[in-house]
DNA sequence: ACAAAGCGTTGATTTATGTCAATGTCGGCC
DNA sequence: GGCCGACATTGACATAAATCAACGCTTTGT
């Protein structure tokens, strides 16, 4: 098991740091597509795999390359994105720890890859990956299932890009961090203020609902103005009234 | 096999018609998932499915519905749908034989479904195909890839509707038209004149393309004085250099 | 043959968002 | 501590697409 130390491609910069190189340690042990195997299981799944370490700022993966891997995000976060050859860009989501990166694919990959901060990755060949299914069902089973929630959310994606408007979708995405923060029971909103970390920055916010850097200040602004969040800097909001604000990201007026 | 008879749903409106109640020479049979199995499985998985006609204009999967099937369209064609409150909607495909529906779904429906015309479905209870998944692992793994094409689909449609434009959308349409009728090899375009039956209104091309039906009809026009394509009527296009219309489509200008 | 309905096109105007530009804020670093 | 650069906000203006409205073409039914 203390292997997958094997570096083959230049966007990898560091060797395995050691604490990382076990699946049975790793940051994502719990959560995301590992969290369907047995201990026993993991450590077949681990012969698979290699652990990499990506640097900030790096495109490792590139739209059209062929699609070799599959991924796991042990640690960090990734922006996913397609990009159209006069620079528009479109980011289609973020991973951070223990999320599944490369569904999306057949034969070639269909969209970019690129690290927000220092990444940890555990990749798998994607011709292993095969035999790995074959031993073990459940594995298949839980991507399958994370397919159908990603395709859950790239529709309603697909609703906020092709029929809300600016303060709409900028409300939406809040109530989408809160969900995912709160994992809130049931799908209830808290009836109280909440207070979140913004985690990505206004730009990489604007390419998320496409719109622009300014639209998403200026939505923020009316947001504000109605009495619905606060800021107390730039990347800490507080959601006064959650469940009004979801009146407004769903058009429930 | 020939069974699946039991009808349960007002949705439903007449009868199975005996040639399409079996599985073997269903229209679907040697396209999307059940061309994943050999003759004898499909007797297996047509012992879990039911066969339904839906009358046109019927919605027959509601957003929010407890998601208790899955669906494999026979015949016909289906809009698959999201709509706010306020009456604004998002078409996110249209289904016709062979393809597959339910699969952006996690307990509840995320999704409307609504034939446009007279739709023959094949319905597999979600629970009874867990034990068929058991039983014919082959059908999984189709499912999985199918999953994993549907998604690279959104994540182009979601770039198509941040960031494109009127014209690069509709003509982004005609292209994925031609590729669909096609199935171009390699990905190439033929460099000749091309002729197409749009099969869908402007109301619902609007609708897929986050537009208005005003829009498209001028984005139409505009292709149309650059002398891209061509109108024999409202429903019958030729695109006068597919080529070219690509470079427009994805901005290679 | 005609009226009526449904669908599509075209034109005039409004509006939301993009673009361009100036200003403000925060955090790192010498 | 103050300067610099990156990021965010705000304002003035431009523009693509939505909206509102009229008209045209087909199809359907009487």
């Amino acid at each position: 098991m203390l292997e997958g130390s094997t570096i083959r491609r230049p966007v990898v910069i560091s060797a395995n740091n050691p604490a990382s190189s076990r699946c049975d340690d790793c940051g994502a042990r719990h959560i995301g597509m590992c969290d369907a195997l047995s201990d026993e299981d993991l450590g077949a799944l681990s012969r698979a795999a290699q652990h990499l370490t990506i640097a900030p700022g790096k495109v490792f993966i590139e739209e059209g390359d062929p699609a070799t891997y599959f991924y796991n995000v042990t640690s960090g976060m990734v922006r996913v994105f397609k990009a159209l050859p006069d620079g528009r860009r479109h980011i289609t989501g973020f991973m951070s720890t223990g999320q599944f990166l490369g569904l999306a694919v057949s034969g070639q990959c269909a969209f970019s890859a690129e690290a927000m901060d220092e990444v940890k990755l555990c990749r798998f060949n994607r011709t292993a990956l095969n035999q790995v299914f074959a031993d073990f069902p459940a594995l298949e089973r839980r991507l399958l299932n994370i397919a159908a929630h990603e395709l859950t959310i790239a529709h309603e994606q697909m609703l906020l890009l092709a029929r809300k408007n600016a303060v709409e979708r900028v409300a939406s995405y809040l109530l989408n961090l809160t969900f995912k923060l709160e994992s809130c029971p049931g799908g209830k909103l808290p009836a109280t203020a909440v207070t979140l970390k913004l985690p990505i920055s206004r730009a990489d916010l604007a390419d998320y609902l496409g719109l622009t850097i300014e639209t998403v200040s200026r939505s923020f602004a009316q947001l504000k103005r109605n009495g619905l969040i606060e800021f107390s800097n730039a990347h800490a909001v507080t959601l006064l009234n959650p469940q009004k604000l979801e009146v407004v990201a769903n058009a429930k007026g």
